[in-house]
DNA sequence: TTTATTAGTTGCATATGTCAATCATTATTC
DNA sequence: GAATAATGATTGACATATGCAACTAATAAA
Protein backbone atom coordinates (compact mmCIF):
# COMPACT_ATOMS: atom_id res chain seq x y z
CA UNK A 1 0.00 0.00 0.00
CA UNK A 2 1.93 2.88 -1.38
CA UNK A 3 -1.02 5.08 0.19
CA UNK A 4 1.33 5.23 4.06
CA UNK A 5 4.00 6.85 2.17
CA UNK A 6 1.83 9.86 1.46
CA UNK A 7 1.54 12.53 4.54
CA UNK A 8 -1.06 11.88 7.36
CA UNK A 9 -2.61 15.41 6.43
CA UNK A 10 -3.12 14.57 2.74
CA UNK A 11 -4.43 10.83 3.56
CA UNK A 12 -7.24 12.60 5.56
CA UNK A 13 -7.33 15.29 3.33
CA UNK A 14 -8.00 12.73 0.45
CA UNK A 15 -10.81 11.09 2.72
CA UNK A 16 -12.88 14.32 3.79
CA UNK A 17 -13.20 15.77 -0.04
CA UNK A 18 -14.96 13.14 -1.61
CA UNK A 19 -16.87 12.47 1.61
CA UNK A 20 -18.08 16.26 2.58
CA UNK A 21 -19.09 16.30 -1.25
CA UNK A 22 -21.41 13.35 -1.04
CA UNK A 23 -22.97 14.50 2.77
CA UNK A 24 -23.26 18.41 1.17
CA UNK A 25 -25.21 16.52 -2.00
CA UNK A 26 -27.44 14.74 0.06
CA UNK A 27 -27.58 17.31 2.95
CA UNK A 28 -28.39 19.99 0.00
CA UNK A 29 -31.48 17.88 -1.26
CA UNK A 30 -33.13 17.29 2.13
CA UNK A 31 -33.09 21.12 3.28
CA UNK A 32 -33.47 23.70 1.80
CA UNK A 33 -31.14 25.74 4.13
CA UNK A 34 -27.82 25.55 2.83
CA UNK A 35 -24.83 26.10 5.24
CA UNK A 36 -21.56 26.57 4.58
CA UNK A 37 -18.95 24.00 5.94
CA UNK A 38 -17.54 26.33 8.43
CA UNK A 39 -21.04 27.22 9.03
CA UNK A 40 -22.09 24.37 9.85
CA UNK A 41 -18.89 23.14 11.94
CA UNK A 42 -19.47 26.42 14.19
CA UNK A 43 -23.42 26.06 14.61
CA UNK A 44 -22.17 22.57 15.71
CA UNK A 45 -19.45 23.48 17.99
CA UNK A 46 -21.88 26.10 19.19
CA UNK A 47 -24.63 23.87 20.03
CA UNK A 48 -22.20 20.98 21.73
CA UNK A 49 -21.07 23.31 24.56
CA UNK A 50 -22.51 22.48 27.41
CA UNK A 51 -21.61 26.04 29.37
CA UNK A 52 -22.46 29.43 28.13
CA UNK A 53 -20.32 30.56 24.93
CA UNK A 54 -19.36 33.57 23.97
CA UNK A 55 -17.81 34.77 20.37
CA UNK A 56 -14.01 34.85 21.55
CA UNK A 57 -14.69 31.40 23.18
CA UNK A 58 -15.66 30.17 19.42
CA UNK A 59 -12.79 32.13 17.62
CA UNK A 60 -10.42 30.54 20.30
CA UNK A 61 -11.74 27.12 19.97
CA UNK A 62 -11.88 27.07 15.54
CA UNK A 63 -8.32 28.94 15.80
CA UNK A 64 -9.88 31.77 13.78
CA UNK A 65 -9.81 35.39 14.00
CA UNK A 66 -12.60 37.40 16.26
CA UNK A 67 -14.66 38.90 13.09
CA UNK A 68 -14.27 35.93 10.83
CA UNK A 69 -16.65 34.52 13.39
CA UNK A 70 -18.52 37.69 13.93
CA UNK A 71 -19.41 37.81 10.64
CA UNK A 72 -20.45 33.64 10.50
CA UNK A 73 -22.53 34.47 13.52
CA UNK A 74 -23.86 37.16 11.44
CA UNK A 75 -25.35 34.79 8.74
CA UNK A 76 -26.34 32.21 11.26
CA UNK A 77 -28.22 34.73 12.93
CA UNK A 78 -29.38 35.85 9.68
CA UNK A 79 -30.76 32.43 9.00
CA UNK A 80 -32.36 31.89 12.67
CA UNK A 81 -29.97 28.97 13.49
CA UNK A 82 -28.31 30.69 16.28
CA UNK A 83 -28.92 33.36 19.09
CA UNK A 84 -26.86 36.20 20.27
CA UNK A 85 -28.16 37.25 24.00
CA UNK A 86 -26.51 40.23 25.82
CA UNK A 87 -25.19 38.55 29.28
CA UNK A 88 -26.84 40.02 32.31
CA UNK A 89 -23.54 39.41 34.45
CA UNK A 90 -21.39 41.28 32.16
CA UNK A 91 -22.68 43.34 29.28
CA UNK A 92 -19.85 43.19 27.09
CA UNK A 93 -20.57 39.53 26.37
CA UNK A 94 -23.24 37.74 23.93
CA UNK A 95 -24.52 34.16 24.66
CA UNK A 96 -24.34 32.42 21.78
CA UNK A 97 -27.38 29.54 21.77
CA UNK A 98 -28.86 28.03 18.51
CA UNK A 99 -32.34 28.09 18.28
CA UNK A 100 -34.55 25.11 17.64
CA UNK A 101 -34.42 25.65 14.13
CA UNK A 102 -30.79 25.44 14.25
CA UNK A 103 -31.53 21.74 16.63
CA UNK A 104 -33.71 20.63 14.20
CA UNK A 105 -31.24 20.87 11.12
CA UNK A 106 -28.33 19.63 13.71
CA UNK A 107 -30.79 16.26 13.90
CA UNK A 108 -31.31 16.08 10.53
CA UNK A 109 -27.88 16.66 9.13
CA UNK A 110 -26.66 13.82 12.18
CA UNK A 111 -29.15 11.37 10.37
CA UNK A 112 -27.98 12.07 6.71
CA UNK A 113 -24.55 11.56 8.19
CA UNK A 114 -25.11 8.67 10.23
CA UNK A 115 -26.76 6.94 7.17
CA UNK A 116 -23.52 7.60 5.27
CA UNK A 117 -21.42 6.55 7.74
CA UNK A 118 -23.32 3.05 7.74
CA UNK A 119 -22.56 2.80 4.03
CA UNK A 120 -19.18 3.73 4.42
CA UNK A 121 -17.90 1.76 6.80
CA UNK A 122 -19.73 -0.74 4.88
CA UNK A 123 -17.07 -3.88 5.54
CA UNK A 124 -15.00 -2.25 8.11
CA UNK A 125 -15.23 -4.34 11.10
CA UNK A 126 -16.18 -2.63 14.92
CA UNK A 127 -12.82 -3.04 15.79
CA UNK A 128 -11.31 -1.14 13.25
CA UNK A 129 -13.59 1.95 13.81
CA UNK A 130 -12.72 2.08 17.31
CA UNK A 131 -9.27 1.60 16.77
CA UNK A 132 -9.66 4.41 14.09
CA UNK A 133 -11.12 6.70 16.51
CA UNK A 134 -8.71 6.12 19.00
CA UNK A 135 -6.01 7.22 16.81
CA UNK A 136 -7.78 10.00 15.66
CA UNK A 137 -8.67 11.18 19.13
CA UNK A 138 -4.85 10.42 20.10
CA UNK A 139 -3.59 13.34 17.62
CA UNK A 140 -5.96 15.24 18.31
CA UNK A 141 -5.03 15.77 21.96
CA UNK A 142 -1.65 15.49 21.11
CA UNK A 143 -1.51 18.15 18.47
CA UNK A 144 -3.83 20.43 20.98
CA UNK A 145 -0.83 20.19 23.42
CA UNK A 146 2.09 21.07 20.53
CA UNK A 147 0.06 23.94 19.87
CA UNK A 148 -0.92 25.70 23.45
CA UNK A 149 3.30 24.45 23.82
CA UNK A 150 4.29 26.65 20.60
CA UNK A 151 1.91 29.45 21.45
CA UNK A 152 3.35 29.98 24.62
CA UNK B 1 -15.59 7.14 25.11
CA UNK B 2 -18.31 9.95 24.25
CA UNK B 3 -16.51 10.86 20.99
CA UNK B 4 -17.99 7.87 18.84
CA UNK B 5 -20.96 9.52 19.05
CA UNK B 6 -20.04 12.38 17.50
CA UNK B 7 -20.47 12.39 13.42
CA UNK B 8 -17.48 11.16 11.73
CA UNK B 9 -16.75 14.05 9.90
CA UNK B 10 -16.84 15.94 12.94
CA UNK B 11 -14.40 13.99 14.81
CA UNK B 12 -11.82 14.24 11.32
CA UNK B 13 -11.95 17.78 11.52
CA UNK B 14 -11.40 17.66 15.13
CA UNK B 15 -8.54 16.14 14.56
CA UNK B 16 -7.23 17.99 11.50
CA UNK B 17 -7.50 21.69 12.77
CA UNK B 18 -4.97 21.78 15.38
CA UNK B 19 -2.62 19.38 13.51
CA UNK B 20 -2.90 21.96 10.71
CA UNK B 21 -2.57 24.99 13.02
CA UNK B 22 0.58 23.27 14.51
CA UNK B 23 1.61 22.07 10.61
CA UNK B 24 1.08 25.66 9.37
CA UNK B 25 3.25 27.79 12.31
CA UNK B 26 6.06 24.87 11.90
CA UNK B 27 6.43 25.54 8.20
CA UNK B 28 5.88 29.40 8.46
CA UNK B 29 8.85 29.10 10.45
CA UNK B 30 11.16 27.51 8.18
CA UNK B 31 10.01 28.80 4.65
CA UNK B 32 9.34 32.60 4.17
CA UNK B 33 6.99 31.33 0.88
CA UNK B 34 3.50 31.04 2.74
CA UNK B 35 0.82 28.96 1.12
CA UNK B 36 -2.87 28.62 1.92
CA UNK B 37 -3.63 25.11 2.67
CA UNK B 38 -5.91 25.13 -0.84
CA UNK B 39 -2.39 26.50 -2.42
CA UNK B 40 -0.64 23.55 -1.01
CA UNK B 41 -3.08 20.72 -1.44
CA UNK B 42 -3.30 21.95 -5.13
CA UNK B 43 0.47 21.74 -5.41
CA UNK B 44 0.61 18.61 -3.85
CA UNK B 45 -1.63 17.05 -6.27
CA UNK B 46 -0.70 18.24 -9.12
CA UNK B 47 3.04 17.06 -8.00
CA UNK B 48 1.83 13.71 -7.50
CA UNK B 49 0.09 12.53 -10.82
CA UNK B 50 1.96 10.95 -12.99
CA UNK B 51 0.41 11.49 -16.39
CA UNK B 52 0.22 15.19 -17.87
CA UNK B 53 -2.42 17.45 -15.76
CA UNK B 54 -4.20 20.10 -17.30
CA UNK B 55 -6.48 22.86 -15.03
CA UNK B 56 -9.95 20.70 -15.74
CA UNK B 57 -8.38 17.31 -14.08
CA UNK B 58 -7.59 19.34 -10.95
CA UNK B 59 -11.01 20.31 -10.86
CA UNK B 60 -12.01 17.54 -11.08
CA UNK B 61 -10.22 15.46 -8.69
CA UNK B 62 -10.38 18.67 -5.96
CA UNK B 63 -14.07 18.87 -6.70
CA UNK B 64 -13.73 22.81 -7.22
CA UNK B 65 -14.86 25.07 -10.10
CA UNK B 66 -12.24 25.27 -12.82
CA UNK B 67 -12.15 29.65 -11.80
CA UNK B 68 -11.40 28.31 -8.67
CA UNK B 69 -8.41 26.36 -9.60
CA UNK B 70 -7.58 28.72 -12.44
CA UNK B 71 -7.17 31.57 -9.91
CA UNK B 72 -4.81 29.19 -7.50
CA UNK B 73 -3.19 28.35 -10.18
CA UNK B 74 -2.52 32.20 -11.23
CA UNK B 75 -1.12 32.67 -7.27
CA UNK B 76 0.82 29.30 -7.59
CA UNK B 77 2.45 30.86 -10.93
CA UNK B 78 3.24 34.06 -9.44
CA UNK B 79 5.53 31.95 -6.73
CA UNK B 80 6.97 30.44 -9.49
CA UNK B 81 5.87 26.91 -8.01
CA UNK B 82 4.29 25.95 -11.12
CA UNK B 83 4.23 26.35 -14.38
CA UNK B 84 1.68 26.08 -17.95
CA UNK B 85 3.00 24.87 -20.73
CA UNK B 86 0.73 24.73 -24.28
CA UNK B 87 0.22 21.12 -25.48
CA UNK B 88 1.67 20.99 -28.79
CA UNK B 89 -0.77 18.61 -29.38
CA UNK B 90 -4.04 20.40 -28.79
CA UNK B 91 -3.78 24.03 -27.56
CA UNK B 92 -6.69 24.39 -25.67
CA UNK B 93 -5.08 22.74 -23.11
CA UNK B 94 -1.96 23.81 -20.35
CA UNK B 95 -0.05 21.54 -19.25
CA UNK B 96 0.49 21.91 -15.24
CA UNK B 97 4.29 21.53 -14.02
CA UNK B 98 5.46 21.53 -10.95
CA UNK B 99 8.75 23.88 -10.89
CA UNK B 100 12.36 22.87 -9.43
CA UNK B 101 11.28 25.88 -6.58
CA UNK B 102 8.04 23.95 -5.96
CA UNK B 103 9.29 20.41 -5.52
CA UNK B 104 11.71 21.99 -2.88
CA UNK B 105 8.84 23.29 -1.09
CA UNK B 106 6.93 20.28 -0.88
CA UNK B 107 10.02 18.49 0.19
CA UNK B 108 10.76 20.15 2.74
CA UNK B 109 7.11 20.45 4.21
CA UNK B 110 7.16 16.47 3.76
CA UNK B 111 9.93 17.12 6.02
CA UNK B 112 8.18 19.29 8.40
CA UNK B 113 5.31 16.78 8.62
CA UNK B 114 7.07 13.59 9.14
CA UNK B 115 8.64 15.19 11.86
CA UNK B 116 5.39 16.39 13.28
CA UNK B 117 3.89 13.15 12.76
CA UNK B 118 6.63 10.87 14.75
CA UNK B 119 5.83 13.84 17.55
CA UNK B 120 1.78 12.95 17.18
CA UNK B 121 1.77 9.28 16.64
CA UNK B 122 4.14 8.33 19.32
CA UNK B 123 2.34 5.98 22.13
CA UNK B 124 0.39 4.01 18.78
CA UNK B 125 1.49 1.05 17.37
CA UNK B 126 2.25 0.39 13.88
CA UNK B 127 -0.74 -1.77 13.79
CA UNK B 128 -3.03 1.01 14.85
CA UNK B 129 -1.51 2.95 12.07
CA UNK B 130 -2.09 0.14 9.51
CA UNK B 131 -5.44 -0.18 10.58
CA UNK B 132 -5.77 3.97 10.78
CA UNK B 133 -4.65 4.50 6.92
CA UNK B 134 -6.60 0.92 6.22
CA UNK B 135 -9.60 2.76 7.07
CA UNK B 136 -9.07 5.99 5.93
CA UNK B 137 -8.37 4.59 2.67
CA UNK B 138 -11.82 2.15 2.87
CA UNK B 139 -13.41 5.64 3.50
CA UNK B 140 -12.27 7.33 0.14
CA UNK B 141 -12.82 4.85 -2.16
CA UNK B 142 -16.30 4.05 -0.80
CA UNK B 143 -16.92 8.46 -0.54
CA UNK B 144 -15.24 8.20 -4.49
CA UNK B 145 -17.90 5.62 -5.40
CA UNK B 146 -20.48 7.64 -3.68
CA UNK B 147 -19.76 10.72 -5.50
CA UNK B 148 -19.60 9.13 -9.05
CA UNK B 149 -22.74 7.19 -8.54
CA UNK B 150 -24.69 10.43 -7.45
CA UNK B 151 -23.22 12.34 -9.93
CA UNK B 152 -24.39 10.02 -13.48
C1' DT C 1 -17.90 23.79 -43.78
C1' DT C 2 -21.15 24.49 -40.29
C1' DT C 3 -22.04 23.05 -35.70
C1' DA C 4 -20.91 21.19 -31.24
C1' DT C 5 -17.77 20.29 -27.75
C1' DT C 6 -13.87 21.25 -24.91
C1' DA C 7 -10.36 23.97 -22.15
C1' DG C 8 -9.47 28.02 -20.47
C1' DT C 9 -10.62 32.79 -19.10
C1' DT C 10 -13.20 36.80 -17.19
C1' DG C 11 -16.78 39.33 -14.41
C1' DC C 12 -19.57 39.23 -10.62
C1' DA C 13 -21.33 37.81 -6.13
C1' DT C 14 -20.60 35.76 -1.68
C1' DA C 15 -17.85 33.73 1.88
C1' DT C 16 -13.79 33.35 4.47
C1' DG C 17 -9.87 35.12 6.75
C1' DT C 18 -6.30 38.47 8.92
C1' DC C 19 -5.05 42.82 10.87
C1' DA C 20 -5.75 47.17 12.90
C1' DA C 21 -8.69 50.54 14.88
C1' DT C 22 -12.72 51.69 17.59
C1' DC C 23 -16.63 51.43 21.02
C1' DA C 24 -18.73 50.00 25.21
C1' DT C 25 -18.28 47.79 29.41
C1' DT C 26 -15.86 46.06 33.28
C1' DA C 27 -11.49 45.71 36.26
C1' DT C 28 -7.56 47.68 38.23
C1' DT C 29 -4.82 51.02 40.31
C1' DC C 30 -3.49 55.06 42.29
C1' DG D 1 -13.69 57.69 43.45
C1' DA D 2 -11.46 59.06 39.13
C1' DA D 3 -8.00 57.78 35.80
C1' DT D 4 -6.22 53.89 33.46
C1' DA D 5 -6.07 49.22 31.72
C1' DA D 6 -8.14 45.16 29.99
C1' DT D 7 -11.84 42.72 27.74
C1' DG D 8 -15.45 41.55 24.25
C1' DA D 9 -17.67 42.94 20.24
C1' DT D 10 -17.75 45.45 16.13
C1' DT D 11 -16.15 47.69 11.87
C1' DG D 12 -13.25 48.76 7.73
C1' DA D 13 -9.69 47.50 4.64
C1' DC D 14 -7.79 44.07 2.10
C1' DA D 15 -6.52 39.28 0.20
C1' DT D 16 -8.04 34.73 -0.80
C1' DA D 17 -11.50 31.25 -1.97
C1' DT D 18 -15.35 29.60 -4.50
C1' DG D 19 -19.29 29.13 -7.60
C1' DC D 20 -22.00 30.63 -11.62
C1' DA D 21 -22.64 32.41 -16.08
C1' DA D 22 -20.97 34.29 -20.18
C1' DC D 23 -17.34 34.37 -23.39
C1' DT D 24 -13.05 33.05 -26.44
C1' DA D 25 -10.13 29.98 -28.87
C1' DA D 26 -9.18 25.52 -30.48
C1' DT D 27 -10.59 21.07 -31.80
C1' DA D 28 -14.01 17.41 -32.96
C1' DA D 29 -18.21 15.90 -35.07
C1' DA D 30 -22.01 16.50 -38.31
Amino acid sequence: MEIVKMPLGMVVIKMLKPMFCVLEMRAAKQTDLKLTMPQFVLLFTINEEKEEVILKDMAEKLGKDKSAILRMIDLLEKKELVRRVVDQNDRRKNQLMVTKKGERLIAEFRKIESELNSELLEGLSEADMETFYKVANHIQIKSEQLKIASTI
